[in-house]
DNA sequence: ATGGTGGATGTTCCA
């Protein structure tokens, strides 16, 4: 049975960590690699690296110095420009795609979320409060469109939304990622049509993290971490679920993020 | 309570 493996990084630096692409290869073998955080505007993207590493499609949105996001993909892309300039900010956080995978296209998303500012007050802090504005704009965009199938929406949410997706639930209930306005916000989006893929193979009540911070100086010792890039699909794709990995490893690899790639595997 | 690190940029913002 034809498989489709994709891969979700927030890479934090493309044309940095262009090197390390090579080893996402080698470790995950995806079909589709979803990149945020690429930090490149379009005119400097570094077109010819994709093909080098067997990944010969690409769309992508950058701008100077922040956010950016990109599609690699060794199956054919076209590029879906439907969705919204959300916040009206013009802010390079949302591309999508269709793929052209076994069995039909598969409309894939790949969002890059404000991270949201410090202070969890829409009054104190417009970051938070723009984070909260884009993910109820996406949630109603999204709800608009019911019944849709054969999608995938991946990408660093910046949110941790249950409580296993944090190393401490109290301790983090206020503070920006893992706030009830959040956690409440994403579920609610994540409800108008998808089911989360990387929590159907690892139950709710074990730890699970994707993000551990620069600042701490033993990541893997202190291990506080969190879940922020995720991977959700249409039900109808739910039964092809077949494999998943969250590569810790890579936040051990030269000059890293502090975010690790997140793959999952449909049998198509 | 604070500061810790890292990337892009340019004498600071963002995460």
């Amino acid at each position: 049975m034809p498989s489709l493996r994709i891969a979700t990084w927030n890479i934090n630096s493309l044309r940095l960590r262009l090197p390390l692409l090579k080893e996402l290869v080698a470790a995950l073998d995806p079909d589709v690699i979803c990149l945020q955080e690429t930090k490149v505007p379009d005119a400097l993207f570094p077109v010819e690296a994709p093909g080098a590493l067997g990944y010969d499609h690409t769309v992508f949105r950058g701008m100077k110095g922040y956010n950016g996001v990109a599609i690699l993909s060794r199956l054919p892309l076209e590029v879906h420009e439907a969705a919204p300039d959300w916040c009206a900010k013009d802010d390079c956080r949302h591309v999508a795609a269709r793929v052209d995978a076994p069995g039909g296209p598969i409309e894939l998303h790949n969002f890059y979320v404000p991270a949201g500012g410090d202070v969890p007050d829409r009054a104190m802090n417009p970051k938070y409060g723009h984070k909260l504005d884009f993910i109820a704009e996406t949630r109603a965009w999204f709800a608009e469109r019911p019944g849709f199938t054969r999608s995938v929406l991946v990408g660093d949410l910046n949110i941790a939304p249950l409580e296993h997706d944090v190393w401490s639930h109290k301790q983090l209930l206020d503070v920006v990622s893992h706030t009830p306005p959040e956690t409440e916000g994403l579920t609610a989006w994540q409800e108008t049509g998808f089911v989360d893929a990387v929590r159907h193979f690892v139950p709710s009540g074990q730890k699970l993290y994707t993000w551990w911070s620069y600042r701490n100086r033993d990541w893997r010792a202190s291990d506080r971490g969190r879940r922020l890039d995720h991977v959700w699909v249409t039900p109808d794709l739910q039964g092809a679920l077949s494999k998943h990995v969250i590569l810790k490893d890579a936040r051990d690899w030269p000059q890293t993020s502090d975010h690790v790639p997140v793959c999952v595997e449909l049998a198509l």
